[in-house]
RNA sequence: GCCGGGGUAGCUCAGGGGUAGAGCAGCUCACUCGUAAUGAGCAGGUCAGGGGUUCAAAUCCCCUCCCCGGCUCCA
C-alpha cells in the first residue's frame, strides 16, 4: 500500500504507507519541510506529524500565510493558558482562539490581572517556547474529557456542548497536551512550542463568558503571535502608526474639535478649522446630491412620542433615545435618534402618484442616540452627529434599478473622497421578519446584481438584515489597511406599513411603495474622523482647512504677502499670511506641522519680480516661480472632484 | 451598563501627606532672517467636581463626571 496525493499543482506526490504530512513536505523540498508548520488534506487542515490518509489533495500550511499565522497564534493562545494555569493557584481557563493579528485566551484567577502579570506570564511563555516542548494531539470519549477537566467548568460547559465539529469524530473530543498542560482543542496545532519565534502580549480586558453580559465576567488577555521577529515587528510599529493617526489626537494637534467635559460624553464641539472642512464635505454632499436627482429635505430634532410609537422606535430602538420630555400639558417629545419618520411624513403629506416615483428625499439631518458609556470613541461613535441620510420611495419595478443607482452613487462619492477599495457585506432575511418573503428574495437579488455589476466583493451575511429588509453595508479599506464600515443601503418593508403609506397607480388603484434608506458617508462627524486618520491629517487640498500659507522673508516683505494672500483669496483658495515674529525656518515649519498644502515664501527678489518660492505638499521647494503660476499650481492641488 | 487603567498649566508629562514642577505652546522685548525650532524675560493651576479622614490632602478613603483599552451594544 502507499499513499497517492495530488499537490496545488496536480502532479501526484506518491509516498510510502504510515507517511506524515513532513515527510510529504520533504519529499517536495527540504526548505518547505522546514517552513511548515502543518499541511491541508482535501482542504482539512492537519497536524504536520499526523498521519496521512491514502489520498487527498495535499497542500503544506507555512507560517507566512493567513492560515499559517492562525495556527501559530491558537498555538501561542495554547502556550499563553499554560503560563497562567502554571503561575496562578486555581486558575480556571475558557476559550483561547486566533483573532485578526493575534489571539486572547479568556482566565478566571480571582481577581483582574496586572501589568506585574503580564510580564511575568509573557517571561513564563519564553520559558516554554525555550523548552521546545511537542503539541501531542489526543483523542478521548466525552465522558473521558468531563473527567479530565473536572476542575475547569468553562471547559467542561464546551465539552457538553460540543457536536458540530468542534471535537473528533462522532462522541470523542481532541485535545492537546504538551507536559503537564493539556487543552481542549480541534487543532491543528504547531509540532512544538519552538516554533512560536515571535510574540507578545498586549493588553488585558474583561471580557464576558460567551460574550453574555448575564454571565460571569472573565479576565482575558490580548497577544499577538508572528512568523518572524521582523513580522512582529512590523506589526507593532502599524499599531504606533495608528496610534499617530488617532483622529482624537489629531483633532487637539490640528485644533480642529474637541469634547469639552462640561458637554458630557460623546458631544462634540467644532472649532473653526474643523468646521469648515465639515462645511465643505456637507457642501459637497449637497450639490452631489441635488445633481442627481435627490430632493433636498429638512426637519426638527424632536417629536412627539406618538411619531416614535407608529415607526417602532418606541418598540425596537428605545434603550437607544433619550429619555422623553414633558411639553404642552403632558404630550411627549423625543430627540430624534434618525430621520425616516420625517420624510416619511413629508412623503405622506398629500396624495402621491406613481408619476411622482422614484421620490428621494435628502437631509443632513443630526440625530441624537443615547450610547452606552463603555462605547463611546470620539467622532466614531458619538452621542449626537449628523447623518447625510436619504430615503427613497419606489415602487416595486423601480426597485431593482434605483439600488443599483444608489450603489453607483455611493461609490462615486466615496471615490472623490480618495478611497478606492471597497468589499460589502449583504445581509439576508432573518428568522424574525416583516413583510412578504417573496419580495425579500426578490430585493435580496437585487442587490446582490448590484453588487456584482459594480465589481464590488462582497460576503453574504445570512440572516444579518434588519427585520424590517435585506441590506448592504459599504466598507473601505483605509491607507494602512484598517477596514471601516461607511455607508449602508437598506430596504425597508416595515416603515410603509406602519405609516400606511400608499401611491395611485396608473390605473388608479392604490398601491404601498418600497422604502430605500441610504446614508453614505453615514455620519458626517465619522467620516471627517476616517477620512483624518486614512490621510493622517494631511487632507486632500479641496478639504484643507487652510491651503496656502504666505511666509514673508522679512517685515518688509508684509505688504507683498498680504498682496500674494488676497490674490490666492480672490481665486477661491483659503490662505493665511504668517506674520509672526519668526524665523523664516519656524514659520514654515509650524505651516507643514499643520499640513498645509501649499507654502509660499516671499522675499526681495520675489517683490522686485512678482514671484513667490513654493512648496507644495510632498514636493521640494521652487525658487522664482511667478505668482499667476503658482497661482494656478495651488488652484489644481485644491480643486474639488466635482 | 460591566471589567481594568487614568484625569496635575493650552499640549506632553514629573511629583504620591508638609507652600505646585519641567519641556513645548502663549505673552513681552530684542533680532529682520530665503525653506522643519533665534535669544532673553514674563505670565500661566480650585491638581476633573463634591464629600470625608488628618494639625496638614494633588497625594489616603467614598461618591459623581470625563477619558483610555476591552466586553456587551450598534432594530
Amino acid at each position: 500500500m502507499s499513499i497517492e496525493l495530488t499537490l496545488p499543482d496536480g502532479s501526484p506526490l506518491v509516498l510510502d504507507d504510515g507517511a506524515t504530512g513532513y515527510d510529504a513536505a520533504a519529499a517536495i523540498g527540504p526548505r518547505l519541510a522546514d517552513a511548515a508548520i502543518a499541511v491541508k488534506v482535501d482542504g482539512a487542515a492537519r497536524d504536520l506529524h499526523a498521519a496521512l490518509p491514502a489520498t487527498g489533495t495535499f497542500e503544506v500550511i507555512t507560517a507566512d500565510g493567513e492560515e499559517g499565522r492562525h495556527i501559530l497564534r491558537h498555538s501561542a493562545a495554547h502556550v499563553l493558558a499554560q503560563a497562567v494555569l502554571g503561575l496562578f493557584d486555581g486558575a480556571t481557563f475558557a476559550i483561547g482562539p486566533p483573532i485578526e493579528d493575534g489571539f486572547y485566551y479568556d482566565f478566571d484567577i480571582g481577581r483582574p490581572f496586572t501589568p506585574e502579570d503580564l510580564e511575568a506570564i509573557e517571561a513564563r511563555m519564553a520559558e516554554i517556547v525555550a523548552a521546545d516542548q511537542p503539541f501531542e494531539r489526543e483523542e478521548f470519549p466525552k465522558e473521558r474529557a468531563l473527567e479530565v477537566f473536572a476542575d475547569h467548568p468553562f471547559k467542561v460547559e464546551i465539552i457538553q456542548s460540543v457536536d458540530e465539529g468542534e471535537g473528533a469524530a462522532g462522541d470523542a473530543v481532541s485535545a492537546y497536551r504538551n507536559e503537564q498542560f493539556i487543552d481542549l482543542c480541534r487543532g491543528p496545532h504547531v509540532p512544538s512550542t519552538g516554533r512560536l519565534r515571535a510574540f507578545k502580549l498586549l493588553r488585558t480586558a474583561g471580557a464576558y463568558w460567551r460574550g453574555d453580559d448575564k454571565r460571569p465576567q472573565l479576565q482575558r488577555i490580548y497577544g499577538t503571535a508572528w512568523e518572524t521577529p521582523k513580522a512582529l515587528a512590523d506589526y507593532l510599529d502599524r499599531l504606533e502608526e495608528a496610534r499617530k493617526r488617532d483622529h482624537r489626537k489629531l483633532g487637539v494637534e490640528l485644533d480642529l474639535f474637541s469634547f469639552p467635559q462640561e458637554l458630557g460624553s460623546g458631544l462634540a464641539v467644532w472649532h473653526p478649522k474643523g468646521a469648515i472642512t465639515r462645511m465643505i464635505m456637507e457642501d459637497y454632499s449637497t450639490r452631489t446630491h441635488l445633481a442627481h436627482g435627490y430632493d433636498l429635505v429638512s426637519s426638527p430634532h424632536i417629536a412627539r412620542s406618538h411619531l416614535w410609537q407608529t415607526s417602532g422606535h418606541l418598540d425596537f430602538y428605545a434603550e437607544g433615545m433619550y429619555p422623553a420630555m414633558e411639553l404642552d400639558g403632558g404630550d411627549e417629545y423625543l430627540l430624534k435618534p434618525m430621520n425616516c419618520p420625517f420624510h416619511i411624513l413629508i412623503f405622506r403629506s398629500r396624495a402621491r402618484s406613481y408619476r411622482e416615483l422614484p421620490m428621494r428625499m435628502f437631509e443632513l439631518g443630526t440625530v441624537y442616540r443615547y450610547e452606552r458609556s463603555g462605547v463611546v470613541h470620539g467622532l466614531m461613535r458619538a452621542r449626537g452627529f449628523t447623518q447625510d441620510d436619504s430615503h427613497m420611495f419606489v415602487t416595486e419595478e423601480q426597485l431593482a434599478g434605483e439600488l443599483q443607482s444608489l450603489l453607483d452613487f455611493t461609490l462615486m462619492v466615496l471615490r472623490d473622497f480618495g478611497f478606492e477599495d471597497f468589499e460589502a457585506d449583504l445581509s439576508t432575511i432573518p428568522e424574525k421578519y416583516v413583510g412578504d418573503p417573496v419580495l425579500w428574495e426578490r430585493a435580496t437579488a437585487y442587490l446582490a446584481d448590484a453588487l456584482d455589476n459594480a465589481g464590488i466583493e462582497y460576503a453574504v451575511a445570512e440572516g444579518e438584515g434588519a427585520f424590517y429588509g435585506p441590506k448592504i453595508d459599504v466598507h473601505i479599506r483605509d491607507a494602512i489597511g484598517r477596514r471601516w464600515q461607511i455607508s449602508t443601503l437598506q430596504v425597508d418593508f416595515g416603515q410603509p406599513e406602519n405609516f400606511g403609506l400608499e401611491y395611485a397607480t396608473a390605473q388608479n388603484t392604490r398601491e404601498r411603495p418600497v422604502m430605500i434608506h441610504r446614508a453614505l458617508f453615514g455620519s458626517v462627524e465619522r467620516f471627517f474622523g476616517v477620512l483624518l486618520e486614512h490621510y493622517a491629517g494631511a487632507l486632500p487640498g479641496w478639504l484643507a482647512p487652510v491651503q496656502a500659507t504666505v511666509v514673508p522673508v522679512a517685515d518688509r516683505h508684509l505688504d507683498y504677502a498680504r498682496e500674494v494672500a488676497a490674490g490666492l483669496a480672490n481665486r477661491g483658495l483659503r490662505v493665511e499670511v504668517d506674520d509672526a515674529d519668526e524665523t523664516v525656518g519656524e514659520k514654515i515649519r509650524r505651516a507643514l506641522l499643520a499640513k498645509h498644502p501649499a507654502v509660499l515664501v516671499v522675499g526681495d527678489t520675489d517683490v522686485d519680480e512678482d514671484t513667490v518660492g513654493l512648496r507644495l505638499r510632498g514636493e521640494d521647494e521652487e525658487r522664482g516661480v511667478p505668482l499667476g503660476e503658482a497661482a494656478e499650481r495651488i488652484a489644481d492641488l485644491c480643486a474639488a472632484p466635482r
